[in-house]
DNA sequence: CTAGAAGTTGAAGTTGACTTTAAGTCAAGC
DNA sequence: GCTTGACTTAAAGTCAACTTCAACTTCTAG
């Protein structure tokens, strides 16, 4: 097999391929007059890094993943050891999403008819944080900004 | 105000004030002596930027949302304009991220003992999309890789 | 034999939202 | 007068995950 077809049967470019070896991700498979040869096996790791990617791991840790424990370290005990921290990062981005859908829902209904009076109602609630007074606009600034 | 204390207000850096400015969401202030003096109302924008950068807009959107439409479109227009595609990718995120969430989840109870284990799980599952047979790794392959 | 498709390499470009750097200006305090 | 700190500018650097480019080689079909 050739890059191109092992790349297509992943849904990848070869670049991408090619840029998965050089940053040590994929080993460097057989050639044959200087061009890239792959067989069946050679394949799994792709697998792996594919899958990998879709579920939220980064290049990084996906190089992690396959090189970077001892080598009897079981599989389970590897995707354990990256997933609790995906985990909580998944899960506040989450929230912070759900966060941002409703501030979204609540700006559906602004009635402001300039910025300035939106800006105008946001500072407030920026200056008087735990303040009782509802602004047309009711958000809570939660964080700050950055 | 200078620079350094606008920035502070909001919780910026300065430098990302000046670039606010080069990048056309913030007008140019007075100057004295070639340094930027700011009132209070021309702080206002920024009031608009970071709130809006909270909620998930890019820094393009804000552009669009403060100097993108005729000048007597009301706030809420314009933000109900912005506001919909923005919920749009926000659900799909969420949905998305759930879905890392649960393959996670999964993948916290793997039993296999080598990583190629897991691989040839997977391949299976991604041979047959439809297929009836559980892997030991239960995750649903949805979309392609990438 | 030749055109063109597909492969090779290293280096540079892409995206967004900035930050950092270099080199210079300006004001305040000692 | 001198130092320190805050400011100015344009240009370059950062991050991740690639892609694109330039220049070259190799394979395949006609």
């Amino acid at each position: 097999m050739r890059i191109a077809e092992l790349a297509a049967r992943h849904g990848l470019q070869s670049s991408a391929i090619r840029y998965y070896e050089k940053e040590g991700l994929l080993g460097t498979p057989l050639r044959k007059n200087g061009r890239r040869v792959y067989s069946a096996e050679s394949a799994y790791p792709l697998v792996l890094i594919c899958f990998a990617k879709q579920t939220g791991f980064t290049l990084g840790e996906i190089k992690l993943l396959l090189h970077g424990f001892p080598a009897t370290t079981p599989a389970g005990v590897r995707w354990r050891r990256l997933a609790r921290k995906k985990i909580k990062e998944l899960t506040a981005m989450i929230a912070r999403a759900q966060a941002m859908e409703k501030m979204l829902g609540s700006l559906m209904r602004c009635r402001c008819r300039t910025l300035e009076q939106c800006a105008r109602g946001l500072s407030k609630h920026m200056r008087e944080p735990g303040g009782g007074n509802r602004s047309r606009l009711k958000f809570s600034l939660e964080g700050t900004c950055r």
